[in-house]
DNA sequence: TTATTTATGTAGATCATTCTATATATTGAA
DNA sequence: TTCAATATATAGAATGATCTACATAAATAA
């Protein structure tokens, strides 16, 4: 077991904890414990809890994003499809989480930017470098649709994905990404 | 300076304080100091930390739904112009907190909803229920609109409307509630 | 009087972080 | 191959700070 697995181990726990409960709920002493790690380890490998939950971050970003993106390549080439398969994996992800025995947690990255107000955090910034990403695939995938303002599109589709996220944690509601695709199909139409 | 004032008072200092740091991240101390209050008597108005967060919500909820209700009379009896009230108000909203120092720190209620995950509790029961108050506004509307499906046009106008307030939060984006104002014309010509 | 607020203090828990001291595994030299 | 060096792991305790919640007694108001 070498150093990157029990890096790894830390990042799996503090993920799972931190979308639960949040951030400043989950100590320390419990991500250790539960990772079945020793403080040192922690200490080892991340420089402090907010360098902890930067890590997080980092590496659910590019998991998440890759996953889009995948999930966008396989639905073809045509730019409406690919913009909708957005809206299909989210709706899977959703699903399944609901299905799961804790529910749906909601978006890491909408709890992150709730609890770190401050705009100068690292950890907010993560946030909105998330956020961001999501809206450039969108605003690509407009471009290509010929769309006459690919920004504000990508901007709306995006609000749509986020609502549909809030509306599915709040609620407990599976149906919301759904009912936010057939709001994007709305968008589409029209732009 | 009777008991309801002092209590007042907690509840101003306490509705500022998690509305820009969150729940967790809000000692008692701090509210008592900022409040200029003795802690004892904030425990002699609320039995518990959980109680004040609770009493906030509930102050904030009845204020926030009758300034709304408010707006969607003055705005004369047309549903589909009383629909649109709703985002008006929050765009004026939005536009206001993010013109003040401390900026846009978004909505409480979603707040505590990505805080207090647990659905039995019963801060996470008034985020609830407040937004299904919301809910309830647009459903009536929607109605009187004679819409086939006026809970499903309900749940996706609230939707835009959280959808909003997300994306003015996270990226200081004044914008959000014109653009998802936008959208609700979508749905309300389709519909 | 009769409450209520005040300041001050404290109990007991938990927080992030660091310490000591030992164990284990990998690596490089002999 | 064997031995020593290095890095990283461990458990467990301890740091000082901060947390919620409450006790007490003096001060202030009704």
């Amino acid at each position: 077991m070498g150093r990157a697995s029990k890096r790894d181990q830390v990042l799996d726990t503090a993920e799972a904890l931190f979308s639960r409960q949040g951030f400043a709920a989950t100590g320390i002493n419990q991500i250790t414990r539960e990772a079945g790690v020793a403080s040192m380890t922690l200490y080892n490998n991340f420089e402090s809890k907010d360098a902890l939950v930067a890590a997080t971050l980092e590496r659910r970003s590019t998991r998440l994003i890759d996953g889009i993106l995948e999930s966008v390549e396989k639905s073809g080439t045509d730019p409406r499809r690919r913009i909708l398969a957005v809206f299909d994996a989210v709706e899977r992800w959703v699903a399944a989480e609901l299905a799961s025995p804790d529910g749906f947690s909601g978006c890491i990255f909408l709890k992150a930017a709730q609890e770190y107000d401050d705009p100068s955090s690292p950890v907010r910034r993560l946030a909105q470098n998330h956020k961001r990403r999501i809206v450039g695939v969108f605003e690509q995938e407009a471009e290509r649709l010929g769309t006459s303002d690919p920004a504000a599109v990508a901007r709306s589709l995006h609000l749509l994905i986020d609502g549909a996220m809030i509306q599915a944690q709040i609620f407990a509601d599976a149906g919301s990404p759904r009912r936010a695709r057939g709001l994007a199909e709305l968008v589409l139409d029209r732009g």
